[in-house]
DNA sequence: GCTACAATTGGGACCGGTTCCACGAGAGGG
DNA sequence: CCCTCTCGTGGAACCGGTCCCAATTGTAGC
């Protein structure tokens, strides 16, 4: 233990740049000089400290994820693409988990002073102006998952398509009134997502000459309990929904919990979207609409490690495909 | 940028070491000193570079975690407890998500250049003796969460009591033909925790001087959508069971849709208990032994970081409380 | 055989902290 | 009044790498 490199090059019989210049694959280095001192690395199980390597580089190898509600299963999912990448690039990935704007403000605060990670990842969640100002500031390199800013590279997907998707798919069932179940953009932790994929939804409803009632709409947070109770009030009331979309395939399942619990079947008496096409989705017969969650995280990785190499942004707004899965959670209306 | 020590210091008109000591609440420093040096400071927004921190100190303030299946939630819900405590602890958290046996030999491969993490965390499967050695040989504190070695400090359940409590529960029912499904430990990353559980059914059931025939018995993997094909098996077989016990909610969940395209009512033709508790369970009204999942992590997180500080490691085994949850997917045998 | 130039190589300076040692000043005791 | 002893302090050495410059060696050209 602790073995250093100026041990490697007193073993090799050499000096301690040369061994450096071997370390990091070098050119001008002799083919025999290489060979002793891979010699002694070998003999020494040297390894050299990354510590001492970030120091004198000024680079941590380590990128920073952000992300709301670890809980989430599409965020989980975004992660493993992230860390599934950031291992092939050799980075290290150290992960904040945001459940609170305390939070929130902690890690805006103190993470981008300290030089302890070479590039941000935000998932899920657009930074306002004042952290965006301070990252700039100190010209840290960022690019954002599912989340918005003018400013910023990020990989998104096209919400307010997917919510018409969604619609479209209901619509061309013969479904005339849809319901929407989404989660409430809490203020602080602004996700836009669920707010996106309403206005599609109405805009596919509007277009095909119907209207949307503010009784149709319920928000709520994220849970399948809470999305329960939405979807019991909604589909109790005097005239209830023939199909609801929902704004994820978690609250998708508390909507079915809730047409279960009334009695109801789906997708006889009422056809059931959801948004993601998680595991739960796909176990649930779940008609869903389909982004590439891990991908983004892959995707987003790749542009933030050639932002830190320097490469050009190229498009700030880079947008991944999704498509409608039909499962057997929807049907043709009922007559 | 890059303000460093020496330019407090000579904004203050002190020596290096002087701030230092002032930054490390040291005493011996003259409150006059002292005053001027953090006026120094806070004039130059001075914030000490973590990574010079590391390389003089010789700690990383970081520590790792290893864990199998990112997508499992019972998994994510550990990682949460785990994220909580140490930003509490004032450290950051490195992940490694391993899926292949590749990655774990990676990952263990890499570990000793050490010096990039403090400590480390593995959750749900257990080292094995080539592993257990060379974390032994660079001095690595370690804690398991959920995975056994007799020489290593760890945060467990008891899974065979678990496994008991499942079925005395359904013992208590009424049934008498009780299956039991589970997830195979793939022998390369040995997870164990099921094979536990079934140990305490089949404990039970002896007990209660009934077999537990192998029919009755499936192992697959963790997806709901393999343990719907292992119940439906086993449901429709000659000699169907009464009730199931699961290894896990989500393998549980399976096994109610298995149920519910069976045209089987739960639980009034087949009762069924998970394990975790996990949001889902709650979700779906099952029945399920409760383990403190969060709280895991952080104990884990407690436990390492004493270790790192050089406290005893008290008793290695530390047992967390289980309990019974019972919802509405067990009742009664109908007779 | 001598010069010019390229290829290798050694080692000092540096990255930005912490630690330890030695030194000076002020206080207390005889 | 002088001698200790303590307290506060400056600064060198160190952590373990990288980088750059200068020196040395080797080689080709004339």
């Amino acid at each position: 233990m602790g073995v250093t490199i100026t041990d490697v090059a007193r073993v090799a019989g050499v000096g301690r740049g040369t061994v450096s210049r071997v370390l990091n694959e070098r050119a001008n280095v002799d083919p025999r000089t290489r060979a002793r001192v891979l010699e002694a690395i070998a003999t020494l199980d040297f390894v050299p400290s990354p510590t001492a390597r970030r120091l004198s580089l000024r680079r941590t190898q380590t990128i920073a994820v952000i992300l709301p509600f670890l809980t989430r299963p599409s965020a989980v999912e975004r992660l493993r693409g992230v860390e599934a990448a950031l291992v092939r690039g050799g980075y290290d990935m150290i992960v904040f988990n945001v459940e609170t704007v305390e939070r929130r403000e902690a890690i805006f605060r103190d993470l981008p002073r300290r030089e302890r990670v070479d590039g941000l990842i935000i998932v899920s969640f657009s930074p306002h102006q004042l952290e965006f100002e301070r990252i700039g500031r100190i010209g840290l390199p960022v690019v954002l998952i599912d989340a918005h800013h003018r400013a910023l590279p990020r990989v998104v997907a096209d919400d307010v398509l997917g919510g018409r998707l969604a619609s479209r798919h209901l619509l061309a069932l013969g479904h005339r009134r849809i319901g929407f179940i989404g989660d409430i953009p809490r203020i602080p932790l602004a996700f836009t997502s669920s707010r996106l994929r309403l206005t599609g939804v109405r805009r596919e409803i509007t277009a095909a000459g119907l209207t949307l009632p503010t009784s149709l709409v319920a928000i709520g947070d994220h849970s399948p309990r809470r999305s329960t109770v939405l979807a019991t009030r909604m589909l109790t009331q005097r005239l209830p929904p023939t199909a609801i979309v929902c704004a994820s395939d978690t609250q998708a399942a508390g909507a079915l919990e809730a047409a279960a619990a009334l009695g109801m079947n789906v997708p006889g008496d009422l056809s059931v979207t959801g948004y993601d096409d998680i595991e739960l989705a796909d176990h649930l017969g779940l008609t869903t609409v389909r982004q590439p969650l891990f991908d983004s995280g892959v995707r987003a990785v790749e542009r933030l490690l050639g932002l830190i190499d320097g490469n050009l942004p190229g498009p700030l707004r880079e947008v991944q495909p999704i498509s409608l899965v039909v499962r057997r959670s929807t049907a043709p209306r009922s007559v």
